[in-house]
DNA sequence: GCCACTGTTAGCAT
DNA sequence: CATGCTAACAGTGG
């Protein structure tokens, strides 16, 4: 579930708990959620402070003393909580790790075990691909830069918006809902958009994304920070969700189509076709 | 029960 | 190289 706004409101919601607490022994109750790591790499981390909590993209990364860092992706329905010990841990938690002296657990939850963790090492060094392709940040590249990544660009606007190397962190969710506010039909050549529309559409992205994390994310199903708070962007969704409702702006329904095989949701009214 | 759907993306086909 | 499908998995809802 978690674009971008999920976890920026999730690495926020840790660092209160994370930041300068020590870890204590690992307990991986699924081991495949370690990716391309040796297992013995987990007791590297064991015993440190963890400095800083960061997010990348979609990317949660943990940076201990010593330069390691740990990286978790959440995909599509991870979760991390942070518990007191004695509460109770159902079957979809697959990693706790105790954080000492602070009566507290850190937990990844994960129904469907897509999400991962990744141990990075004390080089800094790239041994995660994902984080190394992955594309600027939405909240931070300038227009014109902006503006540049859809020069030459035969793919669909929002196929690329999708697209973490092209631009990192946003989802489905946000694609749709920035979309809108752009007024842009999302089967538009990325290439065939105007000056004026790439400002409109870049503006729209930075609104859409910051209002997002000022309601500490969209809880469609069963996302929630650390502490277990849902977020309540849902309820501003425009587009998302809502195929034969209103536009909030014309009237027309909402129409769903598929783009790549993933649900798009526009006004067929105020997202013309090109 | 069966089928379609789900917020992600790696890996492979084209 | 760029772009488009599908599968990985588990659960929910019709």
């Amino acid at each position: 579930m978690p674009e971008l706004p999920e976890v920026e409101t999730i690495v926020r919601g840790l660092r209160p708990y994370l930041e300068g607490a020590g870890m204590g022994t690992f307990r991986l109750l699924f081991p495949p959620l370690l990716r391309r790591a040796p297992g013995v790499a987990l007791a590297a981390f064991e015993g440190k402070k963890v400095t800083t909590v960061k997010r990348r993209g979609k990317m949660i990364l943990v940076e201990c003393e010593g330069g390691r860092t740990l990286v978790f992706h959440l995909k599509m329905t991870g979760q991390i909580l942070i518990e007191r010990p004695e509460a109770p841990a159902d079957k979809h938690v697959r990693l706790i790790v105790p954080l000492v002296g602070r009566d507290r657990e850190l937990r990844f939850r994960d129904i469907r075990k897509f999400g991962f963790l990744c141990c990075l090492g004390p080089s800094g060094s790239s041994q995660v691909p994902e984080l190394d392709a992955l594309g600027p940040e939405p909240l931070e590249i300038d227009f014109r830069s902006f503006a540049r990544l859809f020069q030459g660009r035969r793919g669909r606007i929002k196929s690329l918006l999708l697209d973490q190397r092209t631009i990192a962190g946003i989802g489905n969710i946000y694609a749709n809902e920035i979309l809108f506010r752009a007024w842009i039909h999302p089967l538009t050549p990325a290439a065939s958009l105007a000056e004026g529309e790439l400002k409109i559409l870049w503006k729209s992205m930075r609104a859409i994304l910051r209002l997002a994390i000022s309601r500490k994310g969209s809880s469609i199903r069963d996302y929630t920070d650390p502490n277990g708070d849902p977020g309540d962007f849902q309820v501003l969704h425009k587009v998302y969700g809502r195929e034969g409702g209103k536009c909030p702006r014309c009237k027309e329904a909402i129409r769903r189509i598929k783009v790549n095989g993933r649900s798009t949701f526009y006004c067929p009214h105020c997202q013309k076709k090109v």
